[in-house]
DNA sequence: AGAGTCTTCCAAAGCGCTTTGGTCTTTTCG
DNA sequence: CGAAAAGACCAAAGCGCTTTGGAAGACTCT
């Protein structure tokens, strides 16, 4: 059944139909009706493919998802999806992954939007001075940033959480408790949020006099191996930090698991507060020893994310707003005095 | 640049040009090369969406995602998408997910082939007689299952790992060491994979005179909470086993938890197995006790759906074979011989 | 040499929608 | 009452590609 069909039965001329269908004024509320009801009782469906030759609009947000034998997509991402889907679905978008190499995405971003494939994009995991951006920024295709880049000169619209305000908080408590030397497990470093964590943490240290210790910032790729290797590096050498703030509820499991291997106990020996961004599948409060937590959904992230690339799409977005989400940090039975020296 | 130009300042008919770009033979080779290098200079690339309404073809592939507030994407999905996606990408295909209500999927897939928005899709985490199997079948538009289903009246196309072989196994060889009291924690068991796997180790069991106890088998969302739950619920009863099978390295994690509550430990108290899917960020080997599983790459399984996807969209795959991958068996410390009782 | 066959190319008709630029009534208003 | 404005609808021109149905010329063959 296609506008031709549908027109011909009701008498009426494309262009009518056409237009009592999309909600033009220009069409008499009566015929509206009728027309609207034919279509329903019909099962008539525009064709999108005909109406994205005519229009140009997709009704499809798009993601460039970098791939490689040796890329591992973050299981964030598929949270983030979650979120993403669920309010996706509600307004009648598909979400397309264009896979492209992971060390030239590039191309991949300029044929979606040539080929007008997709309405909008969002960008995750952004860099400082993120070339994806400013790219996706030059080439005028609607777009939010789910987290920040840094460096860039103009502005653009982005939904991230305030990282360094989390793990400000989480080392200052850590601070507060009497714990001196502090060590950042954290993600790789040419993110931006892992950027933020880390200043987060220097900017709670350096309130109280104290720094970072050169060996005490690990960067990694968040995975539990790595979560351990970094623990140990860290607990075994001659001033091994009393907390840890960690970028990773997976890696806190390294953390654990580290922990455990040298005899030590978590909070006795060893605070530990870890970002949580609330997986349905492993969760802080489970830990053997109750994880502290900050934490943000990056659920919600991803629906908000969705929101507001439709409200873009349709234009009831417009500018560069950045919205920073505000962390909670969620205090549990990982975390206690700093352990007394000698004793 | 349009074929429209393209073809004007070559002085062709855009017939022409079209066929020279799409390997037609009615065309000169000589004119052919300087049509597609014409094309190459002024990066002349031709309008998909134009194509995708003259054709129907569309260079995606869909796949239709379950969402709801409640409902959960597994992170096996993003492996999945990994290996997908790397395929996908040599072979410039996209991938299309289409958001749907978890409790109609229907509605989606009718659309999206009634629509022709996407050249084929793969259905993942297939259940006995599953509807979705039953449906696409019958709207014609290419597939690949990955699992598989049971009891449908239909051959299809598939791609499954031996799932109910890989527990047989790892039941077998548990027995072989001598447990009499095997338990199994799975995941959800409307799922065929789970179906598949209790059965293995059913019949490994029954071989050896044994049976899987009323109580010692759990169905449950492969979280870490429930496989903690699970474990404390088997190890707690009068008969505990001696050995439990695990579906996830999710649950294991809990599974291992648990069995630290309790002062017990592994190997010693508990043999455990879990079937591994090979994530980048959890593996067995570095478990405090390394983990036997029963190992298969997810995302070797989403590169070979693809391949076969694609395969099948260029017509050089046809028929309804389903194949089905072995399991390894790596066997690490976290088995031993069953306890002996009373000692 | 004339009939058939290739080879190589083209004009034009789709694909199914939106949108431009009207036309024909009917209403409004000085 | 007549002109202007508004209302309701339509024919046809895109959107940019593929494909059908030729056609013109070169070649083969008897």
């Amino acid at each position: 059944m296609n506008l031709k069909q549908l027109s011909h039965m009701l008498a009426l001329s494309q262009t009518t139909v056409s237009r009592a269908l999309n909600g033009y004024p220009e069409v008499n509320e009566e015929t509206r009706r009728r027309v609207i009801d034919a279509a329903k009782r019909h099962g008539y469906r525009p064709n999108p493919s005909a109406r994205r030759l005519a229009t140009g609009k997709t009704g499809m947000i798009g993601y460039v998802l970098p791939t490689g034998n040796s890329v591992d997509i973050d299981p964030h991402f598929v949270e983030f999806l979650s979120g993403l889907g669920d309010y996706a679905r509600s307004h009648e978008l598909d979400l397309v992954l264009s896979p492209a190499d992971a060390d030239d995405q590039e191309t991949t971003y300029r044929r979606i939007v040539a080929n007008r494939q997709v309405d909008a994009v969002y960008i995750s995991s952004p860099r400082p001075t993120d070339r994806r951006v400013a790219l996706v920024n030059t080439l005028g295709i609607p777009f939010i940033v789910h987290g920040r880049s840094e460096g860039l000169d103009f502005d653009y619209p982005f939904t991230d959480i305030d990282n360094e305000g989390a793990f400000h908080e989480a080392a200052r408590l850590l601070v507060q408790l009497g714990h001196r030397r502090l060590a950042l497990i954290n993600g790789d470093d040419r993110e931006t949020f892992a950027i933020h964590r880390e200043r987060g943490v220097r900017r709670a240290l350096a309130a109280s006099g104290l720094v970072l210790g050169e060996g005490h910032v690990c960067s990694l790729a968040m995975t539990e191996e790595n979560g351990y290797r970094a623990a140990r590096r860290l607990l075994e050498q001659s001033d091994a930090p009393t907390a840890i703030a960690c970028s990773s509820l997976i890696m806190a499991l390294g953390v654990v698991r580290a922990v455990r291997d040298l005899g030590l106990t978590i909070p006795g020996d060893l605070s530990l507060i870890a970002h949580d961004d609330v997986f349905p599948w492993l969760k802080p409060e489970n830990f053997s020893v109750p994880l502290s937590t900050t934490r943000s959904s990056i659920r919600l992230a991803g629906a908000r994310v969705a929101e507001r690339l439709a409200a873009r799409i349709s234009g009831l977005e417009e500018g560069t707003r950045g919205e920073v989400w505000p962390v909670d940090l969620v205090v549990r039975a990982s975390v206690a005095g700093a352990p007394v020296r000698g004793y």
